[in-house]
DNA sequence: GCAATATCGGCAATTTCTTGCCGATGAGCG
DNA sequence: CGCTCATCGGCAAGAAATTGCCGATATTGC
């Protein structure tokens, strides 16, 4: 993710008319939006510039938004997307979702739904990518196992942390630990509380 | 997994004469299959044996099938789960997944369909990256780090394992870990290396 | 049978983690 | 200022995990 900026988002769809109408309205909502109107002007967009998240509808002329995501997963893994489709098939969700996608929007996409789901990713994922990078992506590479534990534990705690916006008191209770053991996991994680909070 | 050598299925439908029909295929084909006709009786049975997959309706009167998984997924997190239904909503289907679901199948399910994929499912013990992944994020509500942390653990033992073919030696080359330790681990975490393999 | 290979578990020394106790800091408040 | 609340870190006893050593077993091929 960008640092601590507004949320970048690239915003895939077909529809010129919706394509101008939610990007207006997110970016009034103090988004940035990079727009696309097909899969080939995505991917070159990305290239040009990194995204935090993608959101593309599922069914384009050109290329279909499933491929497209898997291309765009390539070059960006770890990029949240969030596919939209009208007609959507159960197979096409499932497929979407299998791939990993965050969210499957209905069409016509909600402006208000669209703006609170891009915030409440921007909320979860929040800067420390690195660490679900860690936690998940390796799971075929030759980490120690070791490492990815450890790594998952860091995930899980900043999430609560961020769950309970900083409050340890809450967090202790959420995960049943020690408050001594938190915070020794905190400083040999190198976790901070700061850090995770607006 | 269980301790069988046949793949240990528990069906979940309130339609009786298509569980009936359903369990008798499978069974004819060689899988073992618990069927309960609710979700509490699903819950019961479990308890009594474990499963190795959960296929389950995912509407159902008593209590709908989200619900039940997430239930279920209390005792057994790891156990694969398949969604089937009719009359699928968009939002259902996300649910499902996002739950971990490996599979969502419409109704009716043709049994060809569910035994394939059980087959492919008793194959490649865990689904995508996404789904595992998911599963653990399923269980990030209030259970203790330390069992989540350990949940990951296993799984990543488990996976290590099956993609090694059971190959201890490999699995210690890859996991970067001692050989004494990986045994202690597969003990404390229950994983039995037989198990896991075809 | 015999040697090689791959695996497992008991045991004990070592290392690491956990936890309770203590005191310190810093923010907020009357 | 004195008080409370929430947090943090040092320290040391106790608990748990890791690891190396030893021997045991099971399988395979000569």
């Amino acid at each position: 993710m960008s640092d601590h900026q507004k949320l970048m988002v690239l915003l895939v769809d077909d529809d010129l008319d919706v394509l101008g109408a939610n990007s207006r309205f997110l970016r009034i909502n103090d988004i940035d939006v990079i727009v696309a109107e097909s899969a080939d002007t995505a991917l070159q967009r990305m290239a040009e510039h990194p995204v935090d998240v993608i959101v593309t509808d599922l069914r384009m002329p050109d290329c279909d938004g499933l491929a497209f995501a898997k291309q765009a997963r390539l070059t960006a893994p770890l990029t949240p997307v969030v596919f939209f489709s009208g007609f959507a098939e159960v197979r096409d969700v499932v497929d979407a979702m299998k791939l990993g996608a965050v969210e499957f929007l209905e069409k016509p996409v909600d402006p208000d739904e669209l703006l609170s789901l891009l915030l409440s990713i921007q909320q979860s994922h929040y800067g420390s990518i690195a660490s679900a990078r860690r936690a998940f992506e390796g799971l075929e590479e030759n980490h120690p196992l070791r490492m990815r534990v450890l790594a998952y534990e860091k995930h899980l705690i900043e999430t609560s942390l961020i769950q309970h916006r900083g409050h340890i008191a809450s967090v202790l209770k959420a995960l049943q630990i020690n408050r001594r053991t938190l915070n020794d996991k905190m400083s040999r994680l190198g976790i901070k509380r700061e850090n995770l909070l607006d």
